[in-house]
DNA sequence: ACAGTTCAACTGTACTACAGTTCTCTTCAT
DNA sequence: ATGAAGAGAACTGTAGTACAGTTGAACTGT
């Protein structure tokens, strides 16, 4: 601990300050799926140049949130049936991948720990800090594979996912969420592989078949 | 076939066409690694705005061959021995995770013609052919996980590694290199989805090797 | 060889401008 | 009412200029 702890001078740029606020307000629902993000009227609102502005949401594609289209600009993401599907598909194959591999002690303590959470989350009833705490679990599952690449790229698609589950919120009952993950952890900490996989494959086949119920309603 | 095929009013913006050019430019060696790509010097070449130049490079930053650097401006990613490191465990997770699935007969063709591409290129002897051929290979096998996301996820992978290996230019003979991947190839055939499995993980661990070896000799 | 200084080059950001595209609203014909 | 058409507003994509702050490299004195 340093004397100089905390100290920092900005290491960052406006852009990328913008990126990341934008990024809050659009997982907070200030702009639902399929709103364009209008430059001069953000620019105008918080007080910077227009290509700043652009800068910033250039940053946001990067993570997934917002698209260009064509003489459109930014597009926040839909969650579109094809989407959802092959998001879920990508999360159950890497999740399958990693219940399928032996995890260090420190990886079955980190899911461990992430169910815990999850539980505390689903006594308190709060729905966002469930959702969350659902995906934290997968995504301590997925570092089973012991790759910080296709960390990151998990979570960017959590990221992604988790926006659409603001939108959706989808019907499952606290309780029925704790059961489901923890039939995934029981699993895990019999190290058995093979029912890891499988419970791992039911919860994600209904999770998205719920969420295509949602979907379907919505129209 | 209509009158009006091959007829389509440029639906790209200019930017884009920049990052498609610099893209290759980078590809072909024009910049190296680390190199920074100076944004006044770009645009008056090409005869574009600087702000333009800006935003190109914000694309290229989606495929991941640059990164930004605060007050540096973009600059060309290297092969550090971690990053390489990073890169082939994450393929060796999807290709695995791929050959432990029974593919479909039109995905063990696409896998088949792969491997025959990659035999007559190797025959012609032309390196960079061959590398193209090399990950096209691999390709196929990650397509047999059934999923955009990971196909589209490896595909910037490969991009990156591409990159990587123009530079550095290993030193399998192109014999070898069709010797490992028939093995690979043979096991997918067999359905032999334990020995595909460990051909692959015994490919890619001596390609890192490899590379290792090629990096630490750089130095 | 080394620390400090200086200066040119470059990035990050702002502002202005304008052509071309998309959106919206109104008008007109069915 | 309904739909087609047209006009005008709103917005994006791009160009160009400007300037403060940072970085890197040459230069200086030690």
């Amino acid at each position: 601990m340093s004397a100089l702890d905390g100290l920092e001078v900005r290491r960052t740029t406006t852009a990328q300050q913008l990126a990341d606020g934008l990024s809050e307000r659009i997982m907070a629902g200030a702009f639902g799926p399929g709103d364009r993000l209008r430059e001069s009227a953000i620019a105008a609102e918080l007080g910077v140049a227009r290509n700043t502005i652009r800068e910033a949401v250039r940053i946001l594609e990067l993570t997934g949130l917002v698209r260009y289209e064509v003489n459109r600009g930014a597009v926040v993401i839909a969650p579109t049936p094809e989407n959802v599907e092959a998001l879920y598909t990508a999360r159950e194959r890497l999740e399958t991948a990693a219940a399928a591999r032996t995890p260090s002690p420190a990886q079955l303590d980190a899911i461990t720990r992430a169910f815990d959470d999850l539980v505390d989350a689903a006594q308190t009833g709060d729905l966002p800090a469930i959702v969350d705490r659902d995906l934290a679990f997968h995504q301590a599952i997925v570092a089973v594979l012991d790759s910080t690449r296709l960390d990151d790229f998990f979570a960017a698609m959590t990221k992604e996912l988790r926006f659409y589950l603001t939108v959706l919120t989808k019907s499952e009952t606290p309780d029925e969420v704790v059961a489901d993950h923890r039939r995934i952890l029981d699993a895990f900490l019999a190290g058995d592989r093979d029912r890891a996989v499988a419970e791992i494959r039911a919860h994600i086949d209904t999770s998205v078949q719920q969420l295509k119920q949602v979907l379907a309603e919505r129209r």
